[in-house]
DNA sequence: CAGTTATTTCGACAAATATCGAAATGAACT
DNA sequence: AGTTCATTTCGATATTTGTCGAAATAACTG
């Protein structure tokens, strides 16, 4: 049974927050933060990583909803590269700013 | 079967930024964080989050091992503070600084 | 339309994680 | 030493995650 989540905005650091809490993962995004702009075929990354295709999808596909890379189509292949940058940075505000709030935890009564 | 981490750096990040990638240890953290240097017992954080003391006991020691709190004991409680500041910022750091190096994904090395 | 290449979906399974309650441990107080 | 309070360990179980290969889908090429 799962327990009710108190604010969005907390599901949705965790969930980026462990979109970068694998390591294959973040040797993804490595490989993708280092192509730069112009980024990599899934193809490509699955060289360069040694991962499998289906595994990669998978992989890609929680990158991408937590907003750290974006997947365009080019032709038959999918161009994925990173936009961690701006992620991160919001990321490491989320938790110096947002848990510095002067709220009090007690009184969590979904104010939303 | 587990495959050989490549470098130490990316699993050392991979599980500090996996143990911020629960709602639970997420919102463990914020408690914290708010309660300041003095921190909080673990009976008081099972009080606000509402976590038992077993499951709380796990979380905390994950997000001890991240380096992400501090544990001491005083008296017959054990106080827990963030430190996660820091961490956080290493963090972030980590992934815009240290991805970003000039170096080839493919031949990796271990430099450093 | 048939063929080729790139990616995704679909089961299936192994491994890791989360969760709980009960019993065990550790620390203080009498 | 015995009691009480705080935390941890233990064992059990449910859920989630990671992984793979094979088949399905999508996009180009002729």
């Amino acid at each position: 049974m799962k327990i009710e989540s108190q604010t969005p905005t907390l599901t949705l650091a965790a969930a980026s927050f462990a979109a970068l809490g694998s390591e294959q993962r973040l040797s993804v995004l490595r490989c993708l933060v280092r192509a730069g702009p112009d980024g990599l075929s899934i193809g490509d990354l699955g060289d360069r990583t040694g991962v499998t295709g289906s595994t990669l999808t998978h992989h890609l596909k929680i990158l991408s909803t937590a907003g750290l890379i974006q997947q365009q189509r080019a032709g038959r292949s999918i161009i994925c590269a990173a936009v961690a940058y701006a992620e991160v940075e919001a990321l490491a505000n989320f938790l110096l700013t947002e848990c510095c709030a002067d709220a009090d935890p007690n009184t969590e009564h979904d104010h939303g």
